[in-house]
DNA sequence: TCAACATCTCAAGATATGTTGATATATAGT
DNA sequence: ACTATATATCAACATATCTTGAGATGTTGA
């Protein structure tokens, strides 16, 4: 039943309009952001259109809501970011622990900047 | 142009034949494994179907290919899947940078058992 | 209660994606 | 050269996904 969490979690990133919503809220942190906020920062998506991406990304477990007055506030989850993350890599050690290296200096740029040539080349 | 290769990326894991694929070549190691080999680990997919999914994943620069004789030996790219991680994370520490450990906790995990909770309940 | 605001829902059409079955290409052994 | 094996390509169909526009729901303040 894991595959298909995977899954959905691969399939809502896959999106332009969903992956940038959700490095959005990477970035924004636990206290999230407004719809209205989400979709003047990404610069015009009707609103029927960043409501169908935000339940999406809501659906698949990406990021949560919680209502603050009549604001509607999204914040990404980030268990399920690492539960992706995780599910990708099992086992990619079996008898070679050194392939996974690059990967884990991957991640660590996330918070500290010590990427490899090959993976900063990727981070925008 | 870095969003784009994110997207393809994220479309190639979004699918489960392909999904399945790259965690057995994850698994396989740099050696990778044959498309035969492959199609047989799946169990009964078409070789018409087998190969459009790892054409597809080639394109998005999961995995890579080589000849060898008669067969076509695929393999897993680490470096991309080590970017679609750092795409996905990055700045997600502004200001926080203890936000990241739960992540930080799960990829480890590929190499040593020490998810959190939450994350392993991720993993199979 | 009314008006303004914030967001969601729904149906229809456009586009993208995956599957199937038939056929093509390439390599190895005889 | 011929045959068997391994894999790729193509076209047609089925299905899933995204966008748009209209309208519904819920919240706040006058």
């Amino acid at each position: 039943m894991e595959e298909q969490r995977a899954l959905a979690g691969f399939a809502a990133l896959s999106q332009e309009t969903r992956l940038r919503i959700v490095r959005l809220l990477v970035k924004a942190g636990p206290e999230g952001m407004a719809a209205g906020a989400i979709g003047e920062a990404l610069g015009g998506a009707s609103t029927s259109r960043l409501s169908f991406h935000l339940t999406h990304l809501e659906h698949a477990g990406l990021i949560r809501s919680r209502r603050e007055g009549r604001f509607i506030i999204y914040s990404a989850v980030f268990a399920t970011l690492a539960g992706l993350i995780a599910f990708l890599m099992r086992d990619c050690c079996d008898g070679h622990p050194d392939i996974c290296a690059p990967v884990a200096a991957a991640l660590d740029c996330a918070c500290e900047p010590t990427l490899t040539r090959e993976a900063r080349s990727w981070t925008s």
